[in-house]
DNA sequence: CTGAAAGCGCTTACAG
DNA sequence: CTGAAAGCGCTTACAG
């Protein structure tokens, strides 16, 4: 069936398709009467206008990407959905990409945004970007659209970048959690490929390097698999011999550190008597879980704020900030608690964290 | 800047723009020699084809729209992931669509994906399709080009649907945890919104025919918000003083089984010594859990190899199979063990569920 | 194997 | 406020 198209529209209301373009723009410089006429045609035959056409005479798109490092992390999911939100108030649309932490699929879809002509794209990972082939797919694709970066800073941007300070974060989690128990961590999760494990693993160390006798005894596990729950509870399961030396297990993401949790539970080892756990990212089931635990926590609105900010000045081809970064908070929950035995557990409403 | 184009490329490379279109689309019909040719100098000036023009140009998109009720839910996730496999397999492009369980959204995008003229769309959505204005959106995409819907069938339906039987699965379910604990049910989550969970409690429900007495006593909950960690904790919560009379909380999700898991705890009632849990949809992290969460699992690869196939074939504008009805199986896990006393926690080896 | 030229469906500067 | 016409950057039937 060959589609309706505006000609078809102009004919049937008896105008020119300038016009019914204008009436598809919104342009004011169309008579009420017409305009309500048209309107009506083009309800009546039911006509959606052809994007691609639209696109390529206009020579861009009203399409902001969305690259996320994994739609399965919720923290992504409450990014895309906030921008999307403020994207679509604006009057623009967006695309979705999930980059599935793959390098491989970072570079289809950055090729992908540029053959689409998108009006930006704003990119969020903390995945690392300075892989040879990844960096230059990245300012490839900075030389096409304006491009912003959540997550990490690269020495050779071009383009404004917005993240978490997740070294002082983690140092001050460390230390807060060290003055607490003053006893060795366990750290699980340090990753060649992620730019923020490392960023957080120093952190920790920071903390750790005031206290020698306590680095010293501590251990730094490095992952080069998924970071995900199974890996968790394997790291842990895997070394039930020395846990006992440690008093935390810090985690980089709250996936590893569930599987962590199941994992001391299985051992017979309790949280937090016999070891505290933290993650990293507070997604939302963490209160629910016995024992609820605790993350580091950052504002997805504050991010989502600047990252739009960003894109939508460099879309108007001003200048734009360069770095702007914000800070996590830490949240207490039951798997950090400062106790020699567990209070009743209702008596917290830890559910409500 | 202005960007470059076919014609710079031909310029370039002393070849016409048909040359030059030919190369990149990969046709037989160019001297190798010139080919390479012609790739070099694409290559050399990063040249990117719109497409914005392409698809203008011949008609249509290479495309396929994934639109699925919400990406927080990993069930959806691994859909759209094995989808955009298999579509990239073969040549083509996704675009992910997350419905936030929003029956707005879901016209919107679907009004988008035909300004788009993409290929083709497949939509997964528990949520019901059969309101007017979302009805009616969904026939005027399927007038635009090949839909497949994944989750329910509705009576109107002019294109191919991909499904569970849940109504047979609860049934079974049910069944079964009846046979070994003969005891009355609390029944979390059933919506005037979603299709799915009206199956999941009939399912349920019939069960509970074939035993009149515990059927009186077994209770069916409406939930109207969402139905999410919070909402399984609260509803749990609230009826703390009637939870003894019952055996099972059966819950049309996973995620309210877990905010029903930690509120049992609070309460200072054993899983699954005083009430046994389960949940729908096996997410990955159920096993990770204490106790480790029995749940409903549906096959994702098998219900996305349906969807393709009836896609593809309806691309090419053949005739497509009707409907396809897949089952679901019982995962069991700690949560629905039958014991009256938990065994070292360590035997069962739940996380490798 | 290659090129000249038409045309996909819109939008917009220009003229009135 | 409205219309005639050019043109966005590709692809393809046609001719050679």
């Amino acid at each position: 069936m060959k589609s309706i198209g505006v000609i078809d529209i102009a004919r049937e209301a008896g105008v020119s398709t300038a016009t019914v373009s204008r009436v598809l723009n919104g342009s004011d410089r169309v008579s009420d009467r017409t305009r309500a006429h048209v309107l009506e045609v083009i309800e009546r035959l039911g006509f959606s206008p052809n994007a691609s056409a639209s696109n390529l005479r206009r020579g861009r798109s009203d399409a902001i990407g969305i690259a996320v490092a994994s739609i399965s992390q919720p923290w992504y999911v409450k990014l895309i959905r906030e921008l999307r939100r403020a994207v679509t108030a604006r009057g623009m649309t967006t695309v979705v990409y999930d980059l599935e932490h793959s390098s491989r699929v970072l570079i289809e879809h950055t090729e992908s945004a540029r053959r689409l002509r998108l009006a930006g794209m704003i990119l969020a990972t903390g995945d690392r970007l300075d892989a040879a082939n990844v960096n230059a797919s990245l300012h490839r694709l900075a030389g096409s659209m304006p491009l912003v970066v959540i997550g990490q800073h690269l020495d050779d941007a071009t383009w404004p970048t917005v993240y978490f300070d997740d070294v002082a974060a983690s140092e001050a989690a460390a230390d807060e959690l060290l003055e607490r128990r003053s006893r060795p961590m366990l750290f699980l999760g340090s990753s060649a490929r992620s730019f923020l494990s490392d960023q957080r693993r120093e952190g920790v160390r920071r903390a750790l390097e005031a206290r020698p006798n306590l680095l010293r005894d501590s251990t730094f596990i490095q992952l080069d698999g998924p970071m995900d729950f199974a890996t968790g509870y394997d790291e842990v399961v895997s070394r039930a011999d020395e846990l006992r030396r440690y008093g935390l297990i810090f985690c980089v993401n709250d996936e590893l550190a569930l599987g962590a949790l199941r994992a001391l539970g299985e051992l017979g080892l309790r949280v937090p008597e016999d070891l505290m756990v933290i993650g990293y990212g507070d997604v939302d089931m963490l209160p629910y879980l016995t024992p609820s635990l605790s993350s580091l926590s950052g504002d997805v609105n504050a991010i989502a704020g600047d990252a739009l900010e960003a894109i939508m000045v460099g879309i108007a081809g001003e200048p734009v900030f360069d770095t702007r970064v914000h800070s996590r908070r830490i949240v207490h929950r039951e798997s950090t608690e400062d106790r020699a035995a567990r209070p009743p557990a209702t008596a917290e409403g830890a559910a409500r964290g």
